[in-house]
DNA sequence: GCGCTAAGGTCAACGGCGTTGGCATAAGGA
DNA sequence: TCCTTATGCCAACGCCGTTGACCTTAGCGC
């Protein structure tokens, strides 16, 4: 089979499949995306890929070399959606929050795609452009390289780790989210007051704030740290 | 099938598999770990699991209702290990810090364990008392029940979110690992610096930073944050 | 001690998975 | 127009989780 994938910019033959249409990697990222939103993260299949796209599944690996690498595609299509028409305004702190917040946001839109991506290191033009950009505003605040390098890690790394998580409960298949609603309502809302008296004390709060997203917050307190670091430095 | 597993307690007839060990869910999950360690985070199968016990691997069933349970129970069980032998010391802040860093090395203890588990909530012995540690720690800085949960959200997924993000490259199979290694080596530290002249300034400095947590930094941001939540209440 | 019941073990099979080697065909440069 | 070879398709391999039927024996009631 295909030991090398030819890269997209440098095919040439485009021979339809049998259903008439010529394959690209974006079409198949895009079919791969429906897939997952449809069937959920553990829906997205070679022979599942094939017949949303109507080709052999085999096929498939005359553009990637395996799932693995499209999941990796995927990944780097949600950085690009993230990124898309952002301008720099300017101001490190707002361009900084807006950065974070359309991160979070892009993966959030696609959590099955997010469950799979959000933490691998792809290396794909997507993935570098928003490091840079990131660097970039950063380097605009002034701040001295060591520091600069700390707080692009605890910012991109935060970042990623809330939408994973976020991405992840909303990713649940259905089965599995109703389990999980059975277990708020049930175990968590009758726990005796004996045994767990501060859980049964506030356990309709703990329903109610569970299903937000605690990112925006955490978010803020890291620009707080930024700017003191700024203030210091 | 056992429609009805029967729970751990009610446990009478113990009979031996053929290869003479008695099983108990203790024994299976221990023997999971194992092989999460052995064969990463994709290699924890019911057909090795009853390898590694030396029995089929359908009695798997008569334990748990499928391989997801048996995950559950794995997660419940690194949880169990953080929170061994703590005791508070009656300090909310460092009480906190504490746990946060405990919850956090236990699952990077066991990072394909991780992998599986950081984003599930199972509603188990070990969870519950968690929660209600930290539930309980919070109530003694004193912070309006309001205030407790939010900040409670935001702890834990922090620490949770972070767990995952880390344990994730630890637990990368070998191939991939040596595939980022590589993305890191040769992708980010030889782009031109006329297209991305802010990664190509400071990619030494990344790689060294990158194979680190960010979670320490980003757990005493965030008690700062509480800590300036109970000096304005 | 004895029998009965059913818990808990084993076995074989199902459908689905990712991936591969071999083959057919047609695109596009010469 | 011909030839090469990129790219599509097919069939098959060895995994996977899970299930239903079967069998064996532990442990209870007497």
């Amino acid at each position: 089979m295909p030991k090398t994938v030819v890269p997209e910019e440098k095919r040439r033959r485009r021979r339809p499949t049998r259903g008439g249409t010529v394959l690209s990697e974006r079409l198949i990222v895009e079919a791969a995306l429906r897939l997952l939103r449809e069937h959920g993260s553990a829906g997205l299949t070679a022979r599942r890929l094939g017949l949303a796209l109507d080709c052999d599944p085999s096929t498939l690996y005359r553009y990637f070399r395996g799932m693995d690498e499209i999941i990796l595609a995927i990944g780097d299509a949600l950085i690009g959606q993230a990124l898309h028409g952002w301008v720099p305004g300017g101001e490190w702190r707002a361009d900084l929050r807006a950065l974070g917040l359309r991160i979070h946001a892009a993966y959030i839109a696609h959590p099955q795609a997010a469950v799979l991506t959000t933490s691998r290191v792809t290396g794909r033009a997507n993935e570098l452009a928003a490091d840079e950009v990131v660097l970039g505003v950063l380097h605009s605040a002034g701040l001295p390289a060591a520091e600069t390098v700390r707080v692009y890690h605890a910012f991109i790394d935060q970042t990623l780790a809330f939408a994973a998580l976020d991405a992840a409960s909303l990713a649940l298949p259905n089965a599995a989210l109703r389990a999980e609603e059975v277990v708020w309502r049930s175990t968590y809302a009758r726990l005796p007051a004996s045994s767990h008296p501060h859980i049964a004390g506030i356990a309709p709060l703990l329903a109610a704030e569970m299903v937000t997203s605690a990112y925006p917050a955490a978010l803020d307190l890291l620009l707080n740290g930024i700017a003191a670091l700024r203030g210091r430095g």
